[in-house]
RNA sequence: GGCCCGGUAGUUCAGUUGGUUAGAAUGCCAGCCUGUCACGCUGGAGGUCGAGGGUUCGAGCCCCUUCCGGGUCGCCA
């Protein structure tokens, strides 16, 4: 695309600067917001971004903003020579500007409560215009009020706003206080390679291509998940690396192409020693960020536990709402929908919405049926018990005795909202699951000053893929069962618990980590079960098997993503909120339109052809 | 790959059943204004209604295709 034409210099510009300053020996002596009534009468030098500038015809009130924040700086043309009155004058939005000047008190009357620095203001005595700026297509305020799309393309000037400046900066702290914290802990920070190998299983690689090995490609590391265990192997007994990681799936809003982790990993260890360590290191970041005491050790339960009661293995409980199966209480109801689904095997399950039956309107249940489909499950049952009538979708169908029964199992009274799902149980489980966040927001259940952290522990070890008709592993291929399950990995594969734990906070999975396998053929007897012969698990991992010959230490450990720890602590609704170039939902930059076509040449000494027709 | 929402002035948006010259706010430009703080007042400029095709006497509005942004299901060990 051709390059934009030069601007023209506003006629307002005219014979007042032409171009950029420099400095000329000029120092910075204070931050913008560093100023307070201690600095009355101080000469000061401030340099930094005009916000706004009002000119009231002799005297100029000028917004310099710089990253702690904006202060008053004055231009009056009674005391200020022609030339630098002008200079005021011309100032614009975003201009970049030096002055000299005096610190003084404002008039009691002139105090603005809504600055942190509106008790005082400087008093210009020079200044110089650093730089012009056109106008900005986007306003930089506090918070944002342009679309994302926009703000994307001209990042530069978004991260200009507070909010996302003081989103960077805690980031800055939080990393910092992660590296003090496992630095303590005996943690040795190692560094492992981004033009890595690619893994067979997990998601999609992002491919780099060597000109060494024409046809032969890296893969960008979707974890440092092997590095670690060697370094186990390697004897670095405890390690750590706020490691970056990348995917090529698709965007969601958690979810970006790369993302950082810290990762971690320890030698001699069981679940509880990595947990412990885990924990400290939350419980150190929201001191030191957000000064909240996380009480430890956090609850703990079991995978099992959380899709029975909360539909999902990272549950929300800042608000109780639990799923309630009751089988036993429509098995023979009258109802034909439940009958039919217990008779077959699958479930009945039912959550109680305190409170919303008169809140829920026809149409609101029928919005909220719509919203379970989505989870594959073919409707949503759903009986309001209002103060005058009750309405319901299926109570016509259904006995009173089954009702009385229901109620008194769920609990349901009279103001509430009853919903039930039928269906295959983790389907329904999930779809009730997702119902009840869907609640939860709906009616104001959340407190969004809950942190609630927790353990889910023993998650399925394998999970079985119908299309691919084998088993493939839940977490990795390199994580243990738990001991007294082991017997079952060839008979009983889908009831193996592995010795694996996610943090989960507020209904946001932060984390997760495992007891690894450390003995070569136990390792290959879950390759074997994942349908790889000896051979092929040879050809992919042989590096990996010989490497566990070789006297491997009991090892396990955990990564925590360190932009959805961002997320929570900065209450942003978007991974972009917290990262300082993020991409877009399909994985370009707008701002530097990446990715790019290559160059010919580059191709060339590739030997490579693209063919977009394949 | 599927589904949903959105795209109109620099920006944020409104735009009735398809009907005259597409509006508002803000920003921008000019003038006035010596205590503003979302300063105020007066005037002005600013539009490929994302793009292409179709229906129609007539399309910002209806239909088809497509591009872009967002959400989501699949996917993401």
């Amino acid at each position: 695309r051709p390059p934009p034409p030069p601007p023209p210099v506003p006629p307002h510009m005219n014979g007042v600067i032409t171009m950029a300053e420099f400095l000329g020996g000029w120092k910075r002596s204070h931050m913008c917001a560093g100023l307070n009534t201690e600095n009355v009468g101080q000469q000061v030098t401030l340099m930094g971004w005009v916000q706004r500038a009002r000119n009231m015809g002799g005297i100029i009130f000028v917004w310099l903003r710089d990253k702690t924040g904006i202060v008053q700086v004055v231009f009056k043309s009674e005391t200020l020579d022609e030339k630098t009155y002008q200079l005021g004058e011309a100032l614009r939005g975003e201009f970049v500007l030096a002055v000299k000047g005096e610190v003084a008190l404002r008039d009691a009357a002139a105090v603005n409560e809504k600055l942190a620095t509106g008790a005082i203001e400087v008093l210009v005595t020079e200044a110089k215009i650093l730089n012009k700026s056109e106008t900005p297509p986007i306003y930089i305020e506090e918070e944002a009020r342009d679309n994302e799309a926009i703000r994307l393309k001209y990042r530069y000037l978004d991260l200009r706003r507070a909010s996302l400046q003081r989103t960077l900066i805690m980031r800055g702290k939080v990393l910092n206080a992660l590296r003090g914290y496992y630095n303590e802990m005996g943690f040795t920070e190692v560094e492992t390679p981004i033009l890595s190998k690619s893994t067979p299983e997990g998601a999609r690689d992002y491919l780099v291509p060597s000109r060494n090995h024409l046809g032969s490609f890296y893969a960008l590391p979707q974890s440092p998940q092997i590095y670690k265990q060697l370094l186990m192997l390697g004897g670095m007994d405890r390690y750590f690396q706020i490691a970056r990681c990348f995917r090529d799936e698709d965007s969601r809003a958690d979810r970006q192409p790369e993302f950082t982790q810290l990762d971690m990993e320890m030698s001699f260890v069981e679940p509880e020693d990595i947990q412990s360590v885990v924990e400290g290191a939350f419980a150190r970041v929201f001191k030191e960020t957000k000064d909240i005491d996380i009480q430890l050790p956090l609850p703990r339960i079991t995978w099992k536990y959380a899709m029975e009661n909360y539909g999902s293995d990272k549950p929300d409980t800042r608000f109780d709402m639990k799923i309630v199966c009751v089988n036993d209480e429509v098995a023979s109801c009258g109802f034909s929908v439940f009958e039919g689904a217990v008779a077959a095997g699958q479930t009945v399950q039912a959550i109680v919405a305190k409170g919303a039956a008169d809140k829920l309107a026809r149409k609101d249940m029928d919005a909220l049926g719509e919203f379970v489909k989505t989870y594959h499950v073919k409707g949503l049952a759903w009986a309001a018990f209002g103060k005058d009538a009750v309405r319901s979708s299926f109570l016509k169908f259904m006995s009173e005795e089954s009702l009385a029964a229901l109620k008194a199992k769920t609990g349901a009274e009279e103001g509430d909202a009853l919903f039930l799902i039928a269906d295959k149980k983790l389907i329904a489980l999930t779809a009730i699951g997702q119902l009840r966040l869907k609640l939860g927001a709906q009616l104001g259940l959340i407190d969004p000053n809950k942190y609630n952290l927790m353990w889910v522990t023993e998650f399925p070890l394998l999970e079985w893929v119908e299309e691919d008709n084998r088993y493939v592993a839940a977490h990795h291929p390199f994580t243990s069962a738990m001991d007294e399950d082991l017997d079952l990995m060839e008979t009983a594969p889908e009831t193996v618990r592995a010795k694996s734990y996610d943090l989960v906070m507020n209904g946001l999975e932060m984390g997760s980590g495992s007891i690894r396998i450390h003995a070569s053929d136990l390792q290959e007897r879950m390759f074997r079960l994942m349908g790889f012969t000896h051979e092929q698990a040879w050809e992919r991992f042989g590096f990996l098997l010989e490497a566990f010959k070789y006297g491997t230490p009991p090892h396990g450990g955990f990564a925590f993503g360190i932009d959805r720890l961002m997320m929570v602590l900065t209450a942003s609704e978007s991974l972009r909120d917290v990262i300082a170039f993020p991409k877009a939902q399909n994985a370009s930059c707008m701002m530097m339109s990446t990715p790019a076509p290559a160059m010919p040449d580059q191709l060339q000494v590739l030997k490579i052809k693209v063919d977009t027709n394949l």
